[in-house]
DNA sequence: CTTGTAGTCCGAGGGTAAAC
DNA sequence: GTTTACCCTCGGACTACAAG
């Protein structure tokens, strides 16, 4: 709305700006002013209206469900249950969350029969502590969300939906409330795994808010897709069906009316599923097997294999801009707000050490200044056309929405407000998070047996649904496993290597994190520190599992533990990091040699990573050609700190691995730096010193080709000078005999000479 | 005891505009 | 033409606590 009332705004500015009459424009811009205010207001008013209106609802709800066993008679529960056993949209209020219970665990035998009596009459008054969930739609009630009542025809699938008690903006229908799993998702009974994961898949994406759907009905598609996708729960829940004659089931609906969402498969998934499985087996193996098992391997999957780190990197912000191969300055697309006629240049840094990077100006039509700033640029074409004040002031508040001088003036609401159940709907599997933007990213978190496993975020709401359906296929293979498992004693582990490998087989693009959280006795909330990888999280689980049940536990026993947990986090991280590098380079060793004997075309790019991922997820500039300086993992591998001397690329140095980090970070009852009475930010402040120090050695190392340890001396003599200090000595040093603190760096003097005057990144 | 989830904190990256 | 300070967004890792 906001853009189509930007665009209507600049129709109108332009429309005026051509008539060139100053009064009539004044007069108009006036009017819009006057024009939005209102609209604003009254956006505001509505939505005041529908909050007022939502909270209104959900008090009534909350107020008639507990007081219902004193109000409602069993007459009149029946006599509600009969005139309308479907509930849907048109459904009173305070039956409204009745009906839509997910309550898997309660076994089949504990669960109310199909009697016709709504057996909220028999519930026992909600209690305060209930309310919260209530109000998100958890209510006592039968499990599985089975129809209150017994089955009739109108409760069948063959009915037409009922009639939403608000249109949707995407028109899509709302799912009635009380239909079961099955007929959510629009399957019949019969249906196997692979018709019900596509059926959540298109439901998911079609109930979606972001989609166009409603909140409730997407949570209950998941609830629907969580008990059908478990063949325990599944099997519960059939037998409920039926003992009650339910004829949830009984006819695929929907389904075949509407157009099937378009899988959005990655071209070459397959081919990025090996390479993945080949990292994960490479990785636990011996070094010296890897370049037989590279020669083996197809060339396609190689190239992805090479493409990893993009892969590792997808999210992850990069310093940029690095357009080495293109022409400058260059006239690029001219952002919003910029007037017309006004050219933007990009331009490229030639020196300094913003070298490689770009800058933008902005150039008036009549060519005399260019300029730095929007604001500047609407400022001197109002004052070269004589534009009226009016004007000028509507194109600043159009250029203030879009830029930083917006939040300069008016802070955004949005940001560090509790999100009450009013604005934000539950979140369930798969969450969301808009940006100010209002752009939203999915992630997937699932918890089973105080494991925890989560997904980075993607601006795929597919892909998002895709990692679900996997993850929480892992998960059952998971639990069925470790039921057996328990039975013979001992810790089971929360997810195998076999289940993992399976897991990323499937979805490919999968980068997982895993954490526990486990909770004792009193003590609640003992969180181990997270890492992505998965012997690590395993064995902290197994520590942490011994340690509890040894039932001698203290806190202060379990923030060691925690401590040891960190390190070995911290220490996984480099051990990972260093293989991660040697194998890049056996695999671009491997590469080389294929195109040399002619086996590969010489583009490098021929499997580009776009290929590999979903369309919409990032944009072509973010994958660029994969450098010799790339870390393999991400910013979890690239702590200088960690690096091997070939990788102290541009894209690592600031990174230091966010697991480590967070390690040494340690907040909380039983975060580390809390827990030793160490603090946190010194410790932060060491890390970064180190890191910066080391980054500084490597850089020196890669400019001298000298020893690391002697290069690391130097740099941190060198950070202790001040910078004109620093300066001069290096001029003496170029201008003079260098006489060097070491034979080594003395030995590479003619390189560092080399480098230096040739401008490079000595 | 187990799971779900809202909220907080932090650092990296990037845009903007003033200063050099 | 380049550097720098400042500010904001975003992703990620917790952290706390309520519900089941």
């Amino acid at each position: 709305k906001k853009e189509e009332k930007a665009e209507a705004e600049e129709k109108k500015e332009e429309k005026a700006e051509s008539e060139h009459k100053a009064e009539a424009e004044e007069k108009k811009a006036a009017k819009e002013e006057d024009k939005e205010g209102k609209e604003e207001k009254a956006h505001a008013e509505q939505e005041k209206k529908d909050v007022h209106q939502e909270e209104k609802e959900e008090k009534k709800e909350t107020e008639e469900g507990e007081r219902e066993p004193a109000v409602r008679n069993e007459n009149e529960c029946a006599d509600e249950a009969e005139a309308n056993p479907e509930e849907g949209e048109s459904a009173p209020v305070g039956s409204e969350f009745a009906v839509e219970v997910y309550k898997p665990e309660t076994p089949p035998e504990e669960l109310p029969g199909a009697s016709s009596e709504a057996p909220t009459a028999a519930e026992p008054a909600e209690t305060p502590v209930r309310k919260r969930r209530r109000l998100f739609g958890k209510a006592p009630c039968s499990a599985f969300g089975l129809p209150q009542g017994p089955p009739t025809s109108s409760s069948s699938s063959s009915a037409p939906p009922p009639a939403p008690e608000r249109p949707l903006s995407a028109g899509i229908p709302r799912i009635a409330r009380s239909r079961g799993h099955y007929d959510i998702l629009g399957i019949v009974r019969s249906a196997d795994l692979t018709a019900i994961r596509k059926a959540y898949r298109r439901q998911a994406l079609r109930t979606h808010p972001d989609k166009g759907g409603d909140a409730k009905d997407f949570h209950r598609v998941i609830g629907a897709f969580e008990v059908l996708s478990d063949r325990s729960k599944r099997a519960a829940y059939d037998a409920q069906l039926d003992r009650q004659d339910c004829r949830d089931g009984q006819q695929a609906q929907e389904a075949v009316d509407e157009p099937e969402v378009p899988e959005e498969q990655p071209i070459a998934k397959d081919v990025l599923a090996e390479a993945r499985v080949v990292h994960l087996s490479l990785l636990e193996s011996d070094i010296a097997t890897w370049a037989e098992v590279l020669k083996k391997l197809n060339s396609p999957v190689l190239e992805a294999l090479a493409n990893l780190p993009q892969l590792f990197e997808a999210g992850r912000k990069k310093r940029g801009c690095r357009e080495e191969h293109k022409e400058f300055p260059r006239e690029i697309q001219p952002p919003e707000g910029l007037p017309s006629g006004w050219k933007c240049m990009e331009y490229l840094y030639h020196s300094g050490k913003c070298a490689g990077l770009t800058y933008i100006r902005y150039h008036s039509p009549w060519g005399k200044k260019w300029f730095q700033s929007i604001p500047a640029c609407i400022k001197a074409d109002a004052d070269h056309r004589n534009l009226p004040q009016a004007l000028v002031n509507a194109r600043l508040a159009k250029a203030r929405r879009r830029g930083a001088l917006l939040k300069k003036e008016e802070p955004e609401p949005e940001r560090n407000v509790k999100a009450t159940p009013h604005q934000k709907p539950l979140q369930r599997g798969i969450y969301t998070q808009r940006s100010a933007a209002n752009v939203s990213k999915y992630w997937v978190n699932v918890n089973w047996s105080y494991f925890r496993v989560y997904t980075r975020r993607t601006s795929s709401l597919a892909e998002a649904v895709d990692w679900h359906i996997a993850i929480s296929h892992a998960k059952e293979m998971a639990q069925s496993r470790m039921r057996v498992e328990q039975s013979n004693g001992g810790v089971p582990s929360p997810l195998t290597r076999k289940e993992l490998i399976d897991l990323v087989s499937s979805e490919p693009s999968l980068i997982l994190t895993f954490s526990s959280n486990f909770s004792r006795g009193a003590i609640h909330n003992i969180y181990t520190p997270s890492t992505e990888d998965l012997q690590t999280a395993v064995t902290i689980y197994q520590s942490f599992h011994h340690l509890l049940d040894q039932q001698r536990f203290t806190t202060c026993t379990i923030r060691e533990e925690r401590q040891r947990a960190c390190v070995m986090v911290s220490d996984r991280t480099q051990e990972l990091a260093d293989s991660q590098a040697v194998l890049r380079e056996a695999v671009h060793k491997e590469l080389k040699h294929r195109r040399a004997i002619g086996e590969l075309p010489d583009d490098p790019n021929c499997n580009s990573p776009e290929k590999l991922r979903y369309p919409e997820r990032r944009t072509p500039q973010e994958f660029a050609p994969l450098s010799g300086k790339e870390s393999l993992l991400g910013d979890k591998a690239g702590d200088a700190v960690l690096l091997l001397p070939s990788e102290a690329g541009e894209g690592d140095k600031a990174s230091a691995p966010a697991s480590a980090a967070s390690a040494a970070r340690g907040r909380g009852v039983f975060g580390v730096a809390s827990g030793t009475g160490a603090s946190s930010s010194s410790s932060r402040r060491a890390i970064k010193d180190k890191r910066t120090t080391v980054q500084v050695a490597l850089d020196l190392q890669d400019a001298l080709g000298c020893d690391r340890k002697d290069a690391t001396v130097l740099a941190a003599a060198a950070r202790a000078l001040p910078r004109g200090e620093l300066k001069r000595r290096l001029a003496s040093l170029l201008e003079a005999d260098l006489s060097l603190p070491t034979p080594a760096l003395s030995g590479s003097v003619p390189a560092m000479r080399r480098r230096l005057t040739a401008g490079g990144s000595g």
